[in-house]
DNA sequence: GCTCGCCATGTGGTCTGGCCAATACGACGA
DNA sequence: TCGTCGTATTGGCCAGACCACATGGCGAGC
């Protein structure tokens, strides 16, 4: 079949299909918790074979926009499914990784609070006005927001959640780095993220264990959507 | 064809097949910045269908493990360390790993329960009564509680943190079982892990995400106790 | 001898069509 | 009324084929 493919685009077709279904997604032809068309019918009706849909729908499940259950249907997810409930989501490495530090970290915030001292948010306080400066400065924050997550998970007095965090934490960077470190301009993310960093150590000073797990995960997923979609 | 397909995954060909490939990449078979083999060559070798492969390879290229070149072949990216594999530390006490434990694989149990299927329960339930008949019969249960907790960490789709709770689970084993192994009266014990198992169950089948954290972690926190205090 | 353009070959891109396995759901019987 | 079983529907996977693009060698032309 093919589709119009006008002049020199090299973009591969499942490409434009996962496009154009998040497009339509968007749109509200899908809304979120819905099932889309049985993928035989789907690809008719967007005039592609099925395996070229399947591809595409691979696509969208690992960035998280639909999830795709055997033997019932395809389901479109919540763009920004929030709350407590921590999101679920499959694929493979970048957001899984996300997906694990939102598990990991948010518990780890948990466990944090109950040891909150005051040499501790002086610790994150200096930190996070490092962070700032460095964004400032045109630095790259990596270091200071390394710090930050590495201070709270120390602050467990767990060394194996400790491991955990910092192995996760190094593992995204040296993936995502390679690819996006040629923008460097990220500037609004960075501070994006500072912010998040204060609203979670604002949890951590109020003593208030599930609201610092709650901002915990919500920078984490605000910093998935960042680093990961777009 | 179908590839060996032990205990009963339910994970996708595609993300196994992805997986495999990181593991040839990381062990040096591909290395950076050559090119693997053809397709269709590469498929016959890891015994999947191209259609299969090529799905393999588009989420490769998504989490930027390899780049795609049209007409010319797939290439290997990133030069730098992938997946630093979480191993062990020193200085970690079992104490400290089973709070680990709790806390991560409490939050594994919670993203599980938005993906628990018929098939899951099933196998749950198989694993269970496997490991009531290990106990039964004076053999070591440790296999079967291993496949439980893995089986749930697995539900998540999430490999990372299947990969956590597989390394936790091991050094727990691999640091306790010398000094108790040899005390029999052990009986006592697996039957109530059994039972804490088939709560964690209860939990999972009846959909109840909270319920089923509180399981996972009132489980490990008495399996700590058990193994570790007295 | 050097350069340029053509084309054979290999590679990914896509399609058709099929069968299998898991799920969901309704009809049926206890 | 409730559980059980069959069947329709759905995704999962495979085999083989053809097309489009990159590449590199080879010969014609300079």
């Amino acid at each position: 079949m093919g589709r119009a493919r006008d002049g020199g685009e090299v973009r591969r077709l499942y490409q434009d299909v996962a496009d154009e279904i998040r497009a339509l997604i968007r749109a509200g032809q899908f809304p979120p918790q819905t099932r889309l068309p049985a993928e035989r019918d789907l690809a008719q009706q967007l005039n592609v074979s099925r395996p070229s849909l399947r591809e595409a729908l691979i696509a969208l499940e690992i960035d998280g926009t639909v999830e795709i259950r055997m033997g019932s249907g395809v389901y479109v997810l919540e763009p920004t499914d929030r709350g407590p409930t921590l999101t679920r989501a499959l694929g493979e490495s970048p957001t899984e990784l996300m997906q694990a530090r939102v598990a990991v970290e948010g518990a780890v915030a948990l466990l944090a609070c109950a040891r909150v001292s005051p040499a501790f948010l002086d610790r994150l306080g200096t930190v996070g006005t490092a962070m700032l400066g460095a964004v400032e400065a045109g630095v790259d924050p990596m270091a200071q927001d390394r710090a930050f997550h590495m201070a709270i998970a120390e602050q467990t007095g767990n060394s194996v959640l400790s491991r955990i965090v910092a192995s996760l934490f190094d593992e995204r960077y040296s993936r995502i780095s390679a690819r996006l470190s040629s923008r460097y301009e990220d500037r609004r993310s960075w501070m994006a993220a500072a912010e998040e960093h204060a609203a979670v150590l604002r949890a951590l000073a109020a003593r208030d264990s599930l609201a610092a797990q709650a901002a915990m995960t919500r920078h984490l997923q605000l910093s998935a959507e960042r680093w990961i979609d777009p």
